[in-house]
DNA sequence: AATAAAACATACAGATTGTACGCAAATATG
DNA sequence: CATATTTGCGTACAATCTGTATGTTTTATT
């Protein structure tokens, strides 16, 4: 049985972050030795430090991942829509959903940010969700006054977002949550009509 | 010279703190070793372990001062209000005053999630902040339509607050953020008289 | 003054990270 | 196709860090 380098190569990576995944999600990032991600993941420390500068650069791979999956969902999850208000609130239902896979708030919202730096996390795609809302929020200030706002209210909002996200992942009431999106949203949107 | 009993104890465990406080905000949590602490605060590890149960006690009690002198200077910056809106105008003006504090975002808000979990963050007093705010918002919703959403709507509109004053802390626009948490809070307003 | 207890320093054991080195399988080269 | 070379990965090692155990000095107790 004789696989090829890449084979090789990209099956033990993808061992290495799905046991990694598996152990940072359970224990945290800090909590977990290499010497039990290797243990997992079937390898040993040698085939870790071949594929992956150190610790943190599999870790960085894990959140890679995850925020990928989570931008393909909303992607996904994103079908027709009509009015703007409902691309909104169609956008943060998905992105409820996305975010309601098992660790992942764990992962992007509490470990990744500590561990990798707001820098880094904003450059590793974490905001192409916050892109999606941007966009979404242009189409509700665009020709109003205070069309400036745009990007603080992004931010804002993105960061309700999230913490709505922590919140459900929590077992906090999702619809109460959506309820209270769509209020902030809607006044929002006949303020700035007036 | 001799001091008394408490007075050493006093001194060495701020020694403690203040220099804790100093490396992990320049280094962060996982990359400051407990003898570089020591050594700043000019004492040895066993002066530490001796006061703390370990070194995350030790980061624990940092952010615990930390968390008070916010609450203490939101309590201060709340002086005489007239209106709902206006007091929590200025509960946010003054929560970004005390936030601006250098480090003391990436203390509060970034590391100490994720070193101490959110269940302990929030047991911590970390929601004093949030507790001011949610009294605040209760004067908003009362009586309209709505009033059950008062617990996701703190919860929401706080993760605004933190972003935003991480985002000056940054060197944003604080003007943008002031102007923009305005907006959303005056539009809930409008929205839940209708 | 003598004893107890608290504050702290020193010494040590275990664990963890990253690196150096070695070997075997796969790929490149003539 | 044979040999050289690179790639994947296992093993061994050195440096560091954390927490504990043990000693020493200073303060409190009686």
């Amino acid at each position: 049985m004789s696989r090829s380098n890449r084979e090789r190569t990209e099956a033990t990576r993808q061992a290495l972050i799905t046991a990694g995944r598996r152990l940072f999600v359970d224990r945290g990032y800090a909590e977990t030795p290499t010497p039990d991600i290797v243990t997992a993941a079937g390898v040993t420390r040698g085939a870790l430090y071949h594929h992956f500068e150190d610790k943190k650069a599999l870790f960085r791979a894990v959140v890679e991942q995850e925020a990928a999956a989570v931008a393909l969902a909303i992607e996904a999850g994103s079908a027709d829509v009509t009015t703007p208000r409902q691309a909104l609130l169609a956008g943060a239902s998905a992105y409820f959903d996305a975010m309601a896979v098992e660790g992942r708030t764990r992962l992007l919202l509490l470990e990744a940010p500590a561990v990798l730096g707001p820098f880094d996390m904003a450059a590793l795609d974490g905001d192409h969700a916050e892109a999606s809302l941007r966009s979404g929020l242009l189409d509700v200030v665009k020709g109003s006054r205070s069309e400036a706002l745009l990007g603080p209210l992004t931010a804002l909002l993105s960061s309700a977002f999230d913490r709505a996200a922590l919140a459900i992942a929590g077992g906090g009431d999702r619809a109460g949550y959506e309820a209270a999106i769509a209020l902030l949203l809607d006044g929002l949107t006949d303020e700035l009509r007036r």
